[in-house]
DNA sequence: CCTACCGATCGGTAGG
DNA sequence: CCTACCGATCGGTAGG
């Protein structure tokens, strides 16, 4: 049985669950897929979960819940929002580094997700979003950033941001918070070196 | 029988399984769901196609043919490394936007292809990349681009530029072109006004 | 955590 | 393009 220490077996259960997930996609990997790697049987998971989809619902809140909380650690900074969105891509990077598998289950899969859980979720994305839109349309008034909608340069931000979690290795030489200045300061000002 | 003018009955199968499988992933799409959007039975797909995979190759490998060919078209250009990234962003946009059902297929389910064509598409994946990745360093030769790791900042301008497929509406106000330049130039050159 | 099993649904075939 | 159907696999339950 494949199994960390100190985490319960329910934990244990939703870890490795993650990590398949991501690996298959939702709605290819199977329970006995799951079971397997755990080494038990698929009836045996349903003492630890009710449901594939529990699962999956547990990852992608969490994962929201993290965004949001790091969301409020934020200082407020007046009239300087190019610091602001700074700020904010580094917050969003550390909690996508923080755990690449969930966090691509959460960006990948939650589509998967039935009602009214797929609302509640796609809500909160937009709620997140609309803070990030807040900062470059307050950063356009000051005169900082290019005259673009709002929405599509944050959102295509994200997109490239979000892409970390493909090739992101522990091992490597920076640490998360340093990986995440180099990809924001490279979005603010692109790659021209004059 | 939803059926638009002049293209095959094979055609007009695989056009609605790519939109089926945009909207509920390949993995979840069922033949029965395209059947009941062909307003035809289960059984009768395969007088027009093989199998489901068959579908999913077709889409992956006709797009990644389209990719390739706009890559060909592409003008030799020397000592300009930032027109040479700026046309090739450009022309790979305008691929996408050319459909973006097929792209979306393209870039979120080709996983699900089995061997051989899982293993060829992912070389031709590579191969395109390469192209790109060459740019960026001959560009840091030239002294134009700031010192990144070549690969790392090629894929991190690819998954900001592919995102387009999830917001871009054939409506608005800029066509493909003029939207694929105002891409390419803001990840050439940020956000910033100064 | 197991054995035994359920109804539903899957991709696909035979034969017309 | 249909009816009729197949074996495989799915998520999940009963009962221990």
């Amino acid at each position: 049985m494949i199994r960390d220490a100190g985490i319960s077996k329910r934990d244990n259960v939703i870890k490795q669950a993650t990590r398949l997930f991501r690996e298959k996609g939702y709605a290819s990997a199977s329970m006995r897929d799951l079971a397997k790697k755990l080494g038990i049987e698929a009836a045996s998971l349903y003492s630890h979960i009710k449901s594939k989809e529990e699962i999956l619902q547990h990852i992608c809140f969490e994962k929201a819940d993290a965004f949001n909380e790091k969301l409020n650690e934020l200082e407020e900074i007046k009239n300087n929002n190019e610091k602001r969105l700074e700020q904010f891509l580094i917050g969003h990077v550390e909690v996508l580094l923080s755990d690449t598998d969930s966090s691509a289950v959460f960006l990948n899969e939650w589509k998967h997700l039935s009602e009214p859980h797929y609302s509640r979720l796609n809500k909160m994305k937009d709620e997140y979003e609309s803070k990030l839109i807040d900062i470059y349309r307050e950063g356009k008034v000051e005169g900082k950033f290019i005259d673009l909608n709002e929405k599509l340069s944050v959102l295509t931000m994200l997109s490239s941001v979000n892409w970390v979690i493909n090739w992101y290795r522990p091992t490597g030489t920076l640490n998360p918070h340093e990986l995440a200045k180099a990809l924001a300061h490279r979005i603010i000002h692109g790659i021209m070196t004059k």
